[in-house]
RNA sequence: UGGGGCGUGGUCCAAUCGGUAGGACACCUCACUGUUAAUGAGGAAGGUGGAGGUUCGAAUCCUCCCGCCCCAG
């Protein structure tokens, strides 16, 4: 039985502590996922991901289908071979891109026409052909062709997709079971819906509702931190979780900063991803225990102290701030690589000491001692 | 020693017939939340080598001086 998903322990504030089993691996819930789009963390090579703990990636459904194309990557043996990741991946479906990538696409019913980003060509992504591109690809957990759309939205826009991603959500998984049932391996892999709603309580409660209908093995909270205040992306999880499975992962799309984990976990969030830590690595910005490090900031040219000096990173270990911020100045790729690997490195270590507070009960102290740190600034 | 050219923010350059100095890079700061992103936004910084002159008005024209470059000897 290569998929299955326990709630070890669930704590006061109803964050859960569990473990996500996949044919790739298990992971200790709950996580974060380093984002690899294109099938990389940008800077960090799997060695180093395997050396910072990660368990899983997250990769993406509609930028390997472009390129180098699912075919290619099924022919070559599948995503984990591909690109040598033996742990598990989770890809996204392109949902995100209908909305990042709004000048280049024209939403239907059917799909989401897409205008490539590298050579202009057209492209029709379905529910069932972003199905038929995760199937090919191999990754442990799928997620439905969703549609997110931009924050605030007026109630008539956040409706209609709603009822269009749950639609999607139908078409996507019919054609995945059919096809697994075709292949004969309904267990290979596991794929969750998306629940959408923009920031209406009762859309929100709608759309898990309509979801749960598919029995999917897990459920997804999408089109949040789009924008909104963090207080409303929490009233929303909030109001999705209360209605979902408790014996399913919940996973918060697309979130977060540093010190806004402890409170989606407290919500009963299973599992992130954000680009956060990757990006704004490589825009220099480093996050510490103590709050965010601008390295490129003057004052740092002479600090001769690791970027956090609680921290146990290889790059905390060995190199100064004075280092880092030299070598953003010069451009040097090597600070995209440092930056990116202490950042994932203090995302990870986070989840591990969230994970540790739910055993001891202390999450609501962790919480607060991030906000803390992270209202000021920094060290 | 002749002849010619050029001197504009830290750097390289712009600025129609003279109209009240602008850009790039660098610098400083900020923003990045299912990555079209080693990206984007903002800020500070010169009164135009110096001294005179012409003019309502000069980086632009004239004179002298200083500095650099080129070509001749």
């Amino acid at each position: 039985m290569p998929f299955s998903f326990e709630v070890l322990k669930t704590d006061s504030t109803g964050a859960r502590r569990g473990r996500l089993t996949t044919p790739h691996g298990m992971v200790q819930t709950p996580f974060f996922l380093p984002v690899g789009t294109q099938a990389s963390v940008k800077a960090l090579t799997q060695e180093t991901l395997e050396e910072l703990g990660a368990e899983i990636l997250l990769a993406n459904t509609y930028h390997l289908y472009l390129r180098p194309g699912h075919e290619l990557i099924r022919r070559l043996g599948g995503l984990h071979q591909f690109m040598s990741w033996p742990h598990a991946i989770l890809t996204d479906s392109g949902g995100y891109q209908v909305f990042s990538l709004s000048e280049l696409r024209k939403v239907t019913d059917e799909g989401v026409r897409f205008r490539s980003h590298l050579d202009g060509a057209e492209h029709l992504l379905t529910p069932e052909k972003a199905t038929e591109i995760q199937l090919a690809l191999g990754s442990d957990i799928a997620m439905v062709l969703d549609e997110c759309i931009e924050t605030p939205a007026p109630r008539e826009e956040a409706e209609a997709a709603l009822q269009r991603t749950t639609a999607w959500a139908h078409r996507a998984r019919n054609y995945f079971l059919e096809c697994a049932r075709r292949d004969g391996n309904l267990s290979a892999q596991w794929q969750f819906g998306i629940v959408q709603g923009a920031t209406f309580p009762d859309l929100r409660r709608e759309s898990a509702r309509q979801l749960l209908d598919l029995d999917f093995p897990g459920y997804a909270v999408g089109g949040l931190a789009v924008g909104e205040p963090h207080e409303i992306t929490c009233a929303m999880t909030a109001e999705v979780t209360a209605h979902l499975p408790k014996d399913r992962p919940r996973y918060l799309m697309g979130v977060g900063r540093p010190e806004q984990i402890a409170d989606y976990v407290a919500l009963g969030i299973d599992m992130m991803d954000c680009v956060l830590p990757t990006r704004a690595a490589r825009h220099a910005c480093l996050y510490t225990s103590e709050g965010r490090v601008l390295i490129k900031n003057s004052r740092y040219a002479e600090d001769q102290r690791p970027i956090d000096s609680n921290c146990s990173c290889a790059v905390c270990r060995r190199y100064t701030r004075a280092y880092l911020r030299h070598l953003f100045a010069a451009g040097e790729m090597t600070a995209a690589i440092l930056a990116t690997h202490h950042n994932v490195h203090f995302y990870l270590d986070i989840m591990r000491q969230i994970r540790e507070a739910i055993e001891f009960g202390n999450l609501a102290k962790f919480s607060s001692e991030m906000h803390a740190h992270y209202a000021a600034d920094p060290a």
